[in-house]
DNA sequence: AAAACGGGGGT
DNA sequence: ACCCCAGTTTT
């Protein structure tokens, strides 16, 4: 068989397989473009089954373009809470809110306005333009580089960005004529169901395991390649559960985090990273022995705070992995000393020093972040967005 | 080109 | 424990 031959195989076999099992995802519903590209967005690095439940509850909460553009950002945030990479919440309503000023509220038939909408990068722009508009881009993610690394036998690291450049090129190419947006969504489908990484199952499962090169030559399980990640580093830190008083009482202090960098804009305990040198302490010494590493994370986090704060006792150890980083948080309980100053006083001089404190890109100045401090009740958990490992700490808390 | 950027599920 | 997921942005 020619090579042409195998191609076409390849896109007809796919794309009538595809129609025959596709699965009936929320977002298949109709191809509204404003559906599409949300699905989109939260699919970037997470499962279909996680995004399932958090697609039907933002797609109610937020049904359109304008509605998601007028929204407050912490209700975006809100509804991203625990699905990860939140700026994806960010740049969608930033998106939203172009689309709306820019274009009347409808998503441009037009690869590069889609293209230029924050958060839209090559596989968003070509699965909105063929999904929504069908038009005959490619849309490479993963899947596709597995599945195409496996049935041409490539042997390209798609890791490298200029593997996915040139797999963009020949998934351009097999894209049949007028079936843009189902042959892509069979090729991400086919590598979701069938070409699994681990254990790809291509019988009696596979549309196109006749022609499939890495299988025929024994290859499935080699391709495609991919070097490995660097591992998190480790951070030690400290973290403290405040305990108010007076008209606080029963709420605990939390703080907002910077809008840029990690968790932007996103609510958490206080929380400091141990230098090098005092790490070690944490990780060599019970939590009962550390009476004197408690009474230095008060210090720390009076001084960051411009409370008077008390540790009291341990609470507990929590480890949270990110892609890169690998916390190591130790909780302490803790209350406010007598002398405590009220939280509008610190507030007040965080207005007061606040315009030196721009470059300030941890929580070593004092000034500015205090008025990011707030107390809040079990109740307001419900309205703040915290990231996964602060609402298990926090309900623990008050279990 | 490499690192930053979350969190969870599969094996 | 390790891999990877319907990736994008910043450095």
């Amino acid at each position: 068989m020619e090579r042409q031959e195998v191609n076409e195989f390849f896109s007809t076999e796919l794309l009538a397989w595809y129609r025959q099992i596709k699965r009936d995802l929320p977002w298949r519903m109709n191809r509204d473009p404003y559906r599409v590209w949300v699905s989109e967005i939260m699919l970037q690095q997470t499962r279909v089954d996680t995004v399932i439940p958090y697609y039907n509850t933002f797609m109610n909460k937020f049904p359109t373009v304008k509605a998601l553009a007028e929204a407050p950002e912490t209700e975006v945030l809100k509804c991203w809470e625990g699905l990860g990479y939140y700026s994806r919440a960010r740049n969608l309503q930033a998106g939203a809110r172009e689309v709306t000023e820019r274009y009347d509220g409808i998503v441009p038939d037009d690869k590069a306005s889609v293209a230029g909408l924050k958060g839209v990068g090559p596989y968003t722009t070509g699965a909105i333009m063929s999904i929504a508009f069908n038009r005959p881009e490619p849309a490479v993610d993963g899947n596709v580089m597995r599945v195409l690394s496996r049935y041409f036998c490539l042997e390209d690291d798609i890791a490298k960005p200029s593997t996915r450049v040139s797999i963009e090129k020949l998934a351009a190419s097999l894209i049949p004529e007028g079936a843009a947006g189902d042959f892509n969504q069979a090729l991400m489908e086919l590598g979701a169901l069938v070409c699994t990484p681990k254990s790809p199952g291509c019988l009696p499962s596979c549309p196109v395991m006749e022609h499939c090169t890495a299988r025929l030559e024994g290859k499935e399980h080699e391709l495609p390649v991919k070097t490995k990640a660097k591992p998190p580093r480790p951070e030690f830190r400290a973290a403290a559960i405040v305990a108010g008083s007076g008209e606080h009482a029963g709420k605990v202090l939390v703080r907002q985090r910077p809008a840029t960098g990690l968790l932007a804009q996103m609510w958490e305990l206080p929380h400091l990273l141990l230098p090098k040198d005092k790490a070690g302490w944490l990780a060599e010494h019970a939590p009962k022995e550390q009476g004197e590493l408690a009474a230095m994370i008060g210090q720390m986090l009076e001084e960051d705070t411009g409370l008077l704060i008390r540790p009291r006792s341990w609470f507990t150890d929590a480890d949270h992995i990110f892609s890169h980083i690998h916390w190591k948080m130790r909780f302490y309980l803790a209350d406010l000393g007598e002398a405590s100053g009220m939280l509008e006083e610190v507030a007040s001089a965080a207005e007061y020093a606040g315009i030196a404190a721009e470059a300030a890109s941890e929580y070593n100045v004092t000034d500015k972040l205090a008025s990011h401090y707030r107390w809040i009740g079990l109740e307001d958990m419900e309205t703040l967005p915290f990231p996964n490992l602060f609402l298990r700490i926090l309900k623990q808390y008050w279990e």
